[in-house]
DNA sequence: CTGAAAGCGCTTACAG
DNA sequence: CTGAAAGCGCTTACAG
């Protein structure tokens, strides 16, 4: 066997990596003092800090989660459970969560999750009390369902839902601004002298989606001109959707003059499906999305659009779910999502009549 | 104060979740027995283990990751670091990686980390450290960086880099198609008897930039005509940077008959700078993508372009990691990346000489 | 201001 | 086949 060079003994035996009372040793106090010292709190000489936190330094000591967490009850991480709606969603809203945990030492766990799973509550159950989450945020539509209040509140684990509406109490919610954004585009085609409107909507199973219909509708009757029900087709959020609605509303005898889609991607496929027509956009059609994601400008010509504030949503349901983690019952003014924004681009052009109506 | 209700003061007092301990005393055995029965350990009788087994599905019990994690040096994490090129291929490599993790008990934690960050390693350190991870994939370009090498080496934390080329050795790496699709990409025009063919290749700092200008030129190479210098404009992946690289080769006096663009996001661009330059797709340019991500089939017409199996990658990046974790050394053969596929949809069509040559 | 000790919820040699 | 006990790496009353 090799002779064991002169490395002091009782340190660095494990794995290279030291321990709390490795730093002790080195530093001549009790582990208390480290620990102390780690945290940041009182209770130590100014001499003793400064000899512990330079070996610290010096090592590269970091202490571990796990035993932090097995004492204290916490465990420095957040989950986030979500169904996949649209990559980009997806990552917005992702990176909004890190906004907010960047610097507060959580680390993010990530755990799609579909309504449909057979075993939905079991998986989530699991997935929430095997790690001890210390918080979890629920996005997309997953965070709508009704499963999760009384299995959260079983586990004792608070949870904020990124939603389209109040779905639960304002301490866990994020409340998006679906209806807000519809009325923008509605308002907006109403400005332009649009009559004849037609509508793509989402899957009317989610709270999104009859929140921009409902957004919609009420800016349309507000302006005098109720939306046709004859003129809205469901579809799914998809490309695909997109496009046959937009071939079936564009084959109508008497066609609408404009066409609100409720997610960039369906705005797309309408746009697509009146290229195909012959249809010059925006002169003899109009078309509106929502999101703003990056398809919207993509597209040739380039999608009015009304963007919605997803990262900072994101953002926001971190910020609300460490507050109730620390306590902080007295919450100043609620945090508020903002607002929506009309983003108008080249798909927008005011009513004329169609040639021939009927 | 009220009165307690009868339940065993034993069990339920902390948070309503109880402990292996507790499963213990009301199966009148010690915790080592439900120990055996939650992980599958044999050492216990079937009357007992059955007995065990109905009070942790009762009761709902899950063990504790960080305590079972303390006791054995194992996380149940595997992290996830990447720096963000694009939402879809990031959704898409986090899918794969969760396919591969599906079943094993372990989370994904998801750390996005730029390599220009001033603080690269430092971060790294504490974030791989503070959970002792029990495996790092690294993917899109943070995966090329050197840096890893050494200090993973020194937390002694197995890991796996999916990246453009062999970076580091097998057990390491998941190695991408880049070379091999570029390849087939250029294959393609070559076979559409294109000669003048212009490229708009990814940033050359990046690996998979570099991979997906060397197999198209080796294609082209091969076929007889290499790749003319003066038709190569170096992008940085999005879609602006295609549509401004498109314009410059399209204002060439002899310009090209097809253009190969490294990614999905460029050759949208090439496309929508031929439409603006009024040159009809396919029959005057010829353009190809690289990804098949969604847009491909987005644009009107849609995208030629080569599929990189993205998700298999992720998937595979797991599997490999999981496999150096149980320590099993023998792989029976090395598992390989699938390969990548030309899709041929509405941008490709056979050369024509150019109306008017200089 | 500092130490010695118990405890967080698991696993695992060590004895029977 | 099963128990009692030590230990993983932290935190935190409890004494000085």
């Amino acid at each position: 066997m090799a002779h064991d060079r002169e490395a002091p003994a009782s340190v660095d035996r494990r794995q290279g990596s030291l321990t709390m009372r490795d730093i002790a040793r080195l530093a001549n106090v009790s582990s208390k003092s480290v620990s102390l010292v780690v945290n940041g709190l009182p209770g130590v000489g100014d001499e003793t800090r400064a000899r512990i936190e330079a070996l610290i330094a010096e090592h590269g000591y970091v202490p571990q989660a796990r035993a932090q967490g097995l004492a204290t009850g916490r465990a420095f991480l957040v989950g986030h459970v979500y169904n996949n709606p649209n990559p980009e969603y997806l990552i917005t809203m992702q990176q909004g969560l890190l906004d907010g945990l960047e610097g507060t030492g959580y680390a993010l766990v990530t755990f799609p999750l579909d309504r449909a799973h057979p075993q939905f509550t079991e998986r989530l159950r699991e997935f929430v009390s095997r790690h001890r989450l210390d918080g979890v945020v629920f996005s997309s539509s997953v965070a709508e369902d009704e499963r999760l209040d009384p299995l959260l509140a079983d586990l004792r684990v608070p949870y904020v839902r990124v939603a389209s509406t109040a779905v639960d109490v304002p301490e866990r919610s994020v409340v998006g601004v679906d209806r807000d954004g519809a009325v923008l585009a509605g308002e907006h085609l109403v400005e332009l002298g649009h009559v004849r409107i037609g509508m793509v909507s989402g899957p009317m199973s989610f709270l999104s989606a009859r929140e921009r219909r409902n957004g919609f509708e009420q800016a349309l009757t507000a302006a005098g001109s109720p939306l046709d029900d004859t003129l809205v087709v469901e579809g799914d959020y998809t490309f695909e959707a997109g496009l046959q609605a937009g071939q079936a509303l564009l084959d109508l005898d008497d066609r609408p003059t404009a066409v609100f889609a409720a997610n960039d991607e369906m705005a797309a496929g309408v746009l697509q499906a009146a290229q195909r027509a012959g249809l010059e956009v925006p002169r003899e059609l109009t078309v509106v999305g929502f999101d703003d994601f990056s398809i919207a400008s993509h597209v040739q010509p380039r999608l009015t659009t009304v963007r919605i504030p997803t990262r900072a949503m994101g953002h926001l349901a971190i910020l609300t779910l460490l507050e109730t983690q620390t306590g902080a019952t007295d919450r100043g003014q609620a945090r508020d999502t903002p607002s929506p924004e009309l983003v108008v681009r080249e798909t927008s052009a005011p009513a004329v009549s169609p040639e021939g109506p009927r």
